[in-house]
RNA sequence: GCAGGGAUUGGGGAGUGGUUAAACCCAGCAGACUGUAAAUCUGCCGCUUGACGGCUUCGCAGGUUCGAAUCCUGCUCCCUGCACCA
């Protein structure tokens, strides 16, 4: 980790990186003058967070790097409602069971980026269920809710893009601000926590709490708000997509699901011309450390200085410098040269986390399986037609060797050491077919 | 409850008796070009087949017909009016 001293305060840095959508009036000072608590709530709707979470989780980092004090809010509570901000329809309810599950997943991504054991101001991490699920209703809506006119509620672009559509918005849904802004409220109330950050689609959520603690504790001695918050931007590419849109969705921050290769390997292909912006909002690299970069994408882009540098930066902060290690011994191993000159042992590391099927000896002794069913066993194509395909275009490959003809068999001749094979589909996809014993 | 409208291949959306596995767009996949970029171009994009072809699809179930996504009947779900309830 950088610290970062180039800027005075975090306010100042977060604008410098564009992470800086919107904040309440008298938020930048106060983050300039005191050190805050700050909360940032993470809906548990998955089990693991997306890059999309990226920003509002370096956001949390680069509080703490000021000496603010940043706290992790997962959703245990509100995760049961449902927030129907940036949703067409509603939502079909979660499990508790599955909600759980979720929220501790989500824990455990989250502990790696914060310092729990900060001195002075140490992260921490809430589970607003341990309040919203003990709530009762008829003090909630005596105490909370007459603070909220259904007026304002429906206001809500959240609530009021549900009006016209076809199933309309439920009350359980249209009831959510209010629990977001009561989250708000108690943990001011509780712990001090005095201001909110989150996406720009959580900025009326947002203000909903500002709102709800002014009515409730009003201003302060010299007039200013108790309660602040930030928004950070909704990412976009410069195609104007929505970032994180990929192949096979949104990459996550779980190695299960999206390995570091694939994390590795998404961030080292963004195009030029969002390798500086994502570099600002995605990693803790100083103005001058960016600087250069920018300049090398300018100079020699064929290089691509910026991809590489925050593929290696936002890999090793989500799955650590082993991640990253294996992330690269696998490019290089892909890119650098021919797999086919690696150990069986060597690929098995490096397609470690990558799809991967099991043959018997029995199915390859003889004439062996047909090349399109096994790539098909081993999700390298949905089915026997499109492995057929694939081969036609010169797509596929068996331990490096083009296949020409989707009928070929494999046989146990064909095992790397007796004991793999490798498929390859297209330039960068590759599947692990392993001997059974 | 009554009246009207709708349900098509991942999404959007054509198609109203055969020439339709079903236009077109988006997404996706592969290839070319390149810098593992962007843009562009080419091919593919229900299952199956080396290919010809075969098979299964247009909410569900039946029927009419030589032949149906297209016509009829019933059912399910959704939308829009009206009514009922309050």
């Amino acid at each position: 980790m950088t610290t970062n001293p180039e800027f005075t305060n975090v306010a100042e840095d977060l604008e410098w990186r564009g992470a800086l959508f919107d904040a309440t009036p008298g938020a930048a000072h106060a983050l300039a003058t005191e050190k805050i608590r700050c909360y940032n709530g993470f809906d548990p709707t998955a089990s693991s967070l997306h890059i999309g979470n990226l920003v509002a989780i370096m956001g949390l980092v680069r509080l703490q790097q000021y000496g603010h004090t940043p706290i992790a809010l997962v959703g245990g509570g509100t995760g049961m409602i449902g927030d129907p901000s940036g949703r067409s329809n509603e939502r079909t309810l979660m499990s508790v069971a599955e909600i759980d599950d979720n929220v501790e997943a989500i824990r455990l991504q989250l502990e790696p980026f914060l310092d729990f054991k900060a001195k002075s101001n140490p992260a921490r991490m809430v589970n607003n269920a341990d309040w919203l699920r003990t709530t009762e209703l008829l003090p909630f809506l005596r105490d909370v809710g007459k603070h909220f006119t259904v007026n304002t509620m429906m206001g809500r672009d959240s609530v009021k893009d549900r009006f016209g559509r076809d199933n309309g918005i439920s009350f359980t849904e249209f009831s959510y601000q209010l629990l977001q802004a009561y989250d708000f409220l108690t943990l001011f109330e509780r712990d001090h926590v005095g201001f909110q950050a989150g996406g720009s689609d959580q900025w009326g959520n947002i203000l909903g709490g500002v709102d709800l603690i002014r009515r409730i504790h009003g201003a302060d001695s010299a007039g200013r708000p108790r309660a602040h918050g930030i928004a950070y931007p909704l990412v976009v590419d410069s195609n104007g997509e929505k970032f994180g849109k990929s192949i096979g969705g949104a990459p996550t921050l779980d190695p299960g699901q999206t390995s570091p290769y694939k994390l590795y390997q998404y961030f080292l292909n963004v195009s030029d011309a969002d390798a500086v912006p994502y570099v600002k909002l995605f990693t803790l690299l100083n103005q001058v450390q960016i600087g250069g970069l920018a300049e090398a994408v300018t100079a020699e882009p064929q290089k691509r200085e910026a991809q590489k540098t925050l593929a290696e930066e936002v890999t090793r902060t989500v799955h650590g410098q082993g991640g990253l290690n294996q992330a690269l011994k696998i490019t290089q191993a892909f890119f650098g040269g021919d797999i086919s000159a690696l150990t069986a042992d060597e690929m098995e590391d490096v397609l470690e986390g990558s799809s991967m099927a099991e043959v018997s000896r029995n199915q390859l002794s003889g004439d062996g399986i047909r090349f399109s069913e096994l790539a098909v066993n081993a999700g390298a194509g949905k089915s026997g037609g499109d492995v057929r395909r694939t081969i036609e275009q010169g797509g596929m490959y068996l331990n490096g060797e083009q296949i020409s003809d989707a009928g070929r068999m494999v046989s146990t001749e064909d095992l790397v050491e007796g004991r793999l094979l490798v498929i390859r589909r297209g330039r960068k996809n590759y599947s692990l077919v392993k001997l059974a014993d």
